[in-house]
DNA sequence: ATGTCCATGTAAATGGTTACATGATTCA
DNA sequence: TGAATCATGTAACCATTTACATGGACAT
């Protein structure tokens, strides 16, 4: 349901091709809605056919490598993405196969067999923060109050790092108490 | 794919009918593994077939009210639930219309009005977090050290408590940047 | 007897994943 | 010239959501 808002904001903050969706997707609006480069083109159809993008002309005739099909945002695409940005949704459940396994190996006591899954629970979770604060030092190092896009931003990533901080903290917490049992 | 290990770990934890699955996702089991009584009945069709739970003997020749079907564990269910439990997965990503409705302010210069959707996600997470904590008080009030199960199962919640409680942080924080820009 | 809830489903639509296909272009 | 990569897709499948269907039981 959101996947063509995304791909809305992305060609808001600046046009561009499918496969540069995809791969802006794979490092940045992706991490808080992720999509493959089939979806993305499947939607880009879909929002050319709402009317919400269209294709930009291109310098040569055809579209060929290096010289790809562009889209823009029209100015309906603009007021649908300005519209849903202020309707009110309900929260994604957190839905964690972690905490299944757990559950599961609580219910058939082989508790302390889960311990190298949730090691690597752990360091993936580790991973994804250490890669949001790298993001953090490089990009948002330096504070301009008047800049609120840029703290804008900011608070979208500090999304992230608090998120997977809780995960690591927790996986911490579990894994100190299975050594204790 | 885990649905079907949150229905064996849920049968191994009690046997039970469809019906009484899709209540126990509801309200416990499915706070980190939601699903409805549809995706249930189907996938107990299939869990049957692969010889994962069997159907129990009823009282009465024919299902009906007061008297459904019922399910449990098969010696190879368990053995598949155990192993699985042992498997090492990926995190899911975190995935938040949220934080594109948040972004997609910041792109089209309306961040203030995004203001609504974000209190309204902050008094759903809130309303979960007071949720988890009740179950908590209720359930995990008194701590014997010696139960490993009881511990784990509270663990589990408080994993629920943690996500919860980084997002209404990050809502707050969030209200505050845009009551100050 | 009628309406409501229980228990179990079917069907259609949507969304997401995985695997593969194709032509074109750059690079070694 | 052959391999790798770019850009765009198709197809099949699996998971999830939403809406509806059915028949029996219970309550008034």
């Amino acid at each position: 349901m959101s996947l063509k808002f995304a791909i809305l904001t992305s060609l808001t903050e600046r046009e561009g091709s499918g496969i540069e969706l995809a791969r802006r997707f794979d490092k940045s609006i992706g991490y808080f809605w992720p999509a493959t480069h089939q979806q993305i083109y499947r939607e880009l159809d879909h929002l050319g056919t709402a009317g919400l993008i269209r294709e930009l002309p291109l310098e040569g005739a055809t579209p060929s490598r290096g010289n790809p099909r562009r889209f823009g945002v029209t100015p309906e695409g603009r007021v649908r993405l300005e519209e849903w940005a202020r309707e009110l949704g309900t929260p994604e459940p957190v839905k964690s196969a972690m905490a299944v396994r757990l559950r599961a190996a609580a219910a058939t006591g082989t508790a302390h067999e889960v311990r190298h899954s949730l090691e690597s629970e752990r360091e993936q979770r580790r991973a994804n923060l250490d890669r949001y604060r790298q993001i953090e030092e490089r990009d948002f190092a330096d504070v301009d109050p008047s800049d609120t896009l840029h703290a804008l931003q900011h608070q979208i990533l500090k999304l992230g790092i608090q998120v997977e901080q809780a995960w690591v903290g927790w996986c911490d917490e579990t894994l100190a108490l299975l050594s204790a049992s």
